[in-house]
DNA sequence: AGTCTTATTTTGACGCTGTCAAGATATGTG
DNA sequence: CACATATCTTGACAGCGTCAAAATAAGACT
């Protein structure tokens, strides 16, 4: 099922479309998927339309994934793959202070969220999470994406820029919370507007961070 | 014809009307849609089994919401309303500092929504907000509660609670995101566990709070 | 080659959903 | 008592996720 034949690939380059097998359906799918999630969410996107969209009969998908739900997840695996890429690129900056960088992070996780509303709103909404229907894939993404926010919680506590008297897990809680709960409020349209991210964040970081 | 009178014969007790004309079906059916929204969240509330649940036909709801939207509408307004005297309660404690009270205000937010969890996806989810779809009414009733929210920090800005120097505006933004981004995290079961919820709350004060 | 197996796709069907249109019935007002 | 109106019902439609069975292509083995 999952195996990878080097054939698949070729006759997808070679043939725009063959007639009966798609030859690629599963990433077409995924391709057409996130797209469809942009405009329209999650509940926007129906496995009969994306099948339709991607011009295969309503139950084709159901070969690549499992159920809607195995869908969703291996979207949000992709959504997962570009905020940490983003994060990386964030950290790996030279010349700035350990709280310019954190700042930029924080706009960066806040901005992230607002130019992918959709797409935050499945990689951290309760679609997924709420009834632990995460796919084993998904979670060896996300969770460490999780953790990883303990580890730089520390580390910014080592470092000085956060009180390091409040116990770590519980900071990490409280300022990801914060950043997760600004986004929320943006991308579902409750008292606050895209305007104010920069003056938000700003905020937060000074209630967070010493000198 | 005769069917009808029949099921006269089996009309309810406790309300003294016939059974074609239920009433007081508004109140009923808020009343079992409420009950719905616990166990089974907006997802699980269809009309169809609120309905049936009321023991009423499928369309006979459609008398007293235009939608499911209206309805979902109005249950939030229930619980705005109920949120409200929460707060209402905690404000008003005597002996109590104003540190003390905000405490237990961030508490009891986070513990009505770890309580009233599906209610607080339906009050402060993307359902409603997302495309605007809030009824007047509705409206009238969550927007001064959006507003409240502003006017006390303010106050806790000119008592010394909070930062002075901070925009109150965007401080009201990211210290209710923070309730906001906790509380969501908690009901959506990632990240943060019921037993964390006084620790969380503790720390998210110590770094929101001047002594 | 040819046959057998497996992967992929399709058509058909089921039960669920929200909601509209039209008909039935009770309630209230003249 | 009659008519108007509020209320409730039955019937219907399109859309959804998903299962079962049939159709078809591709790959593997001899």
């Amino acid at each position: 099922m999952q195996k990878k034949s080097s054939k698949k690939t070729i006759k997808k380059l070679a043939t725009t479309k063959s007639s009966y097998h798609h030859g690629d359906l599963r990433s077409s799918l995924l391709e057409a998927a996130k797209a469809m999630l942009s405009d329209g969410g999650i509940e926007g996107l129906s496995l009969r339309k994306l099948a339709d969209r991607v011009g295969v009969s309503r139950t084709a998908p159901y070969h690549h994934f499992k159920d809607k739900n195995e869908l969703l997840c291996a979207i949000a695996e992709e959504g997962f793959e570009h905020w940490h890429n983003n994060a990386e690129r964030i950290f790996s900056q030279a010349g700035l202070t350990t709280k310019q960088k954190y700042h930029q992070f924080f706009q960066g996780y806040i901005g992230y969220a607002a130019e992918n509303p959709e797409m935050y709103d499945l990689m951290f909404g309760r679609t997924i999470w709420k009834q632990n229907s995460a796919t084993n894939d998904l979670r060896d993404i996300a969770y460490p994406s999780f953790q990883r926010q303990v580890e730089m919680t520390k580390k910014w506590q080592e470092q000085g820029l956060m009180p390091a008297e409040e116990d770590t897990l519980r900071l990490a809680q409280v300022t990801w919370g914060t950043m997760h709960g600004i986004a929320r409020l943006l991308i579902d349209g409750i008292y606050a507007d895209r305007n104010h991210i920069d003056e938000m964040c700003a905020c937060a970081v000074n209630l967070f961070t010493r000198e």
